[in-house]
DNA sequence: ATGGTAGTAGAACTA
């Protein structure tokens, strides 16, 4: 029995962030046994003011990404940095456009059954959504419109990206084998999934209405954060627009690793891997990861 | 209530 790491990361501009990822990709791979030294334990009752973000990755047996899922990588396929991808040791497929969305996923062993958009005939977002499966288990990275306001009509087409990510699982008949739908979902499910519930109850990530709409579509599936995690304010996204966001654990919990009971039993952990938020030009978003055994 | 930052682009949009 082997433990594979299946990941999602909003780069917010692969280009960009080609120096986090290499940083970040190297050293959880040369930590293999390791953890990280020097943090406490997360203590779930500490209050949230007390709760360092970095507190996070604590104690986390950090590995080797096998599985690295992207969103936002804001770049034409002609302009994709293919190169430097392979010289951290990874396969790739992706699919961008100009300035906006791009999805791609990076793999230790080469991906099968590629696929990019919801292929079910209807207005497809082959710039939000890849499909691909890696040593048996099948992988829906999906960069879910963030909707703006709840006023706007993107809202409205965010809800429509979720009933047809429910179609492709529906249609595709995933729930009886290892499957996860993960990526950002621009959607934090609970109020413990973000540092401000109250102040944001009209927010288009928070919205009650689009959180009873993404708990449908994922019915069935299995959260693995929360799973492993059932009641840390740990977050994935800080908004560069918060001062001192990181340290002060102010953010949400908008990227998710959802899994079907089959894949949630091969799950053996899942974490927010904080650090490379905490680097020089990093994302507004940080990597959740999550261990499999296989 | 507004503005705060970052990325892409080269002004204004997205998040």
């Amino acid at each position: 029995m082997s433990v594979i790491r299946i990941a999602t990361f909003n780069v917010n501009s692969i280009r960009t962030r080609l120096e986090i990822l290499s940083r970040w990709l190297g050293e959880r791979d040369a930590n293999s046994e390791g953890h990280n030294e020097g943090c406490v334990p997360c203590d779930p009752n500490i209050s949230n003011s007390k709760l360092l973000a970095r507190d996070a990755h604590a104690r986390v047996p950090y590995g080797a990404i096998d599985v690295l899922c992207i969103q936002e990588t804001k770049v034409e396929d002609k302009d994709f940095p293919l190169l430097r991808i392979k010289q951290l040791g990874y396969n790739c497929v992706y699919c961008g456009e100009k300035s906006y969305n791009g999805v791609a996923i990076l793999s230790k062993e080469p991906l099968e059954e590629v696929s990019f958009g919801f292929c079910d005939g209807e207005r497809d977002f082959p710039t939000r959504v890849v499909y691909a499966k890696y040593k048996g288990i099948r992988i829906l990275n999906t960069y879910v419109p963030q909707g703006k306001e709840i006023t706007h009509p993107d809202y409205q087409v965010k809800l429509e990206f979720l009933d047809r990510v429910k179609k492709f699982m529906d249609t595709n008949s995933v729930y009886d084998a290892p499957f996860l739908w993960l990526g950002d979902m621009n959607v934090a499910p609970t109020e413990i999934d973000l540092t401000n519930p109250k102040a944001n109850k009209e927010n288009v990530c928070f919205y009650l209405p689009l959180r009873e709409k993404f708990s449908r579509v994922s019915n069935g599936l299995v959260d693995l954060f929360r799973k492993f995690n059932p009641d840390t304010r740990h977050y994935s996204f800080f908004s560069y627009l918060v001062k001192d966001s990181l340290t002060r654990n102010i953010g949400w919990r908008v990227d998710h690793v959802l899994a079907t009971e089959s894949a949630a039993k091969m799950a053996d952990g899942c974490y927010i891997d904080t650090a490379p938020r905490s680097w020089e030009r990093p994302s507004d978003h940080t990597p959740v990861v999550a261990l499999f055994k296989v």
